[in-house]
DNA sequence: TCAAAAGTGTTATGATTACACCCATGA
DNA sequence: TCATGGGTGTAATCATAACACTTTTGA
């Protein structure tokens, strides 16, 4: 992590084993209670000490950009294999204050249910936020999270990412408000289960929500082969 | 340009002004006779000598990454205000093979008409080919511009940048011929005249084509205005 | 029996597709 | 008059949107 290299208040780099000019900064979108969620870090040390930031680090000398990225998450969260793009660079000569650093932006989806299980911070350290409802964040980590968002946006219509902030299993509801928090609409349910279940992506599980209050929903899971079958000639996930 | 700061046989940068593991590359492609085109430019120093590769340079140490892009482009082209969006970065740990640098893709869409006036390159050192017809390109400069080429794909259907290719006046078939190569699909005339028309986007310029061997076209323009006003809740370029 | 969400049905409207066909112009 | 592309017409099909309605379940 960014605070056992770089010297805060000085801005100097105290690992030569790093890139010193590049750094990846990582979104991490959560899904939880039909809100989009972020994961972000507070700064325990350094004169940004107590303000809230996006989680990074630097790049070591022998490793691809994906493969930092890749590692930054991991050590964060403890899970592997998570979906992980990357945005853009990011190189306002002015975004960080104490030298010339570019960063390289990253976002990533990940289950909220399989995350609980074994978090690699505590909860003082790293929190989750409601897209809609976040602190002001440090450096041009804000233009950060906001170009995430709009690229999660034109991503969802174009490939069936989304279901990787989803449970394995889950309902046409859940799926619908997924949707609807990732794109800021109101959708029609009756209209999106016949849109969707059209498609074909979705397989049927024969199974039920169980202890829900109301008539239990079928559960469907995505299946990743069905869809690289079908999508010789590109999909449509417009809403 | 690169040859003038970094060794090419050592890889060693001869200039301290700059970041020396962040490099700039650029697609910059064009439209010509119904075909899609990209520039490249022949290495003329190094190990490389003779072969081509995408138009680059350096970050200067005070410059932000989209200026040292759009410098870049003024210097080899000569025009300015150019169409110019970023890619991402590129950087596989051996991608470049005389040291670890980092390269962040652009690609810019130029009107070839304003070009060919004024090119800051002689023939020999820049050349249009076009994309389905490459040579062999150096370093990882073939995957920048298979990248790029998704890229356009992608945003041409979300937003009227392909007009960018195009001359300031141009008729209903040279815009379906656009699309035709940019997208790789054969399309219906009577529907796309049709469909483009009624997103009344295009403003009839009341001139028609001169010195063409077949009855003439009216003469259309894309006014940016219009859609700024007509965007507001999105719009779409599938075809 | 009520609330809450699951799930089905129906209809109007509009977009898309795949054509056939006529028009204008220079060679 | 012929080739070339410009441009209009039309009908079948498909997708979308809006909304009324029935079903299931636990509290």
């Amino acid at each position: 992590m960014k605070k056992a290299i770089i010297n805060d208040e000085t801005g100097e780099v105290e690992n030569t084993s790093v890139i010193s000019s590049i750094t990846i900064d990582c979104v991490i979108f959560g899904f939880q209670n039909a809100h989009l969620e972020v994961l972000l870090i507070k700064h325990a040390v350094g004169i940004r000490k107590g303000e809230w930031g996006l989680p990074g680090g630097w790049i070591k000398k022998e490793e691809g950009i994906d493969k930092a990225a890749n590692r930054l998450l991991q050590e964060l969260t403890g899970l592997e294999n998570i979906f992980l793009e990357q945005l853009k660079a990011f190189g306002n000569p002015d975004r960080f204050p104490m030298g010339r650093i570019i960063t390289i932006g990253y976002y990533a989806l990940i289950n909220r249910e399989k995350y609980n299980v074994k978090a690699g911070f505590t909860a003082s350290e790293a929190q989750w936020f409601k897209v809609s409802d976040t602190p002001n964040l440090i450096y041009d980590h804000d233009e950060i999270l906001q170009y995430s968002l709009q690229q999660l946006q034109r991503r969802v219509r174009q490939a069936p990412i989304g279901f990787n902030l989803l449970p394995e299993k889950f309902t046409l509801l859940q799926l619908m408000k997924l949707y609807e928090a990732i794109l800021g609409v109101e959708m029609d349910k009756p209209n999106f289960r016949r849109k969707f279940l059209r498609m074909k992506l979705l397989v049927d599980l024969n199974e039920k929500e169980k202890d829900v209050s109301h008539r239990a929903a079928k559960l469907y899971k995505f299946d990743n082969q069905v869809y690289k079958q079908l999508t010789k000639k590109g999909f449509n996930f417009e809403f």
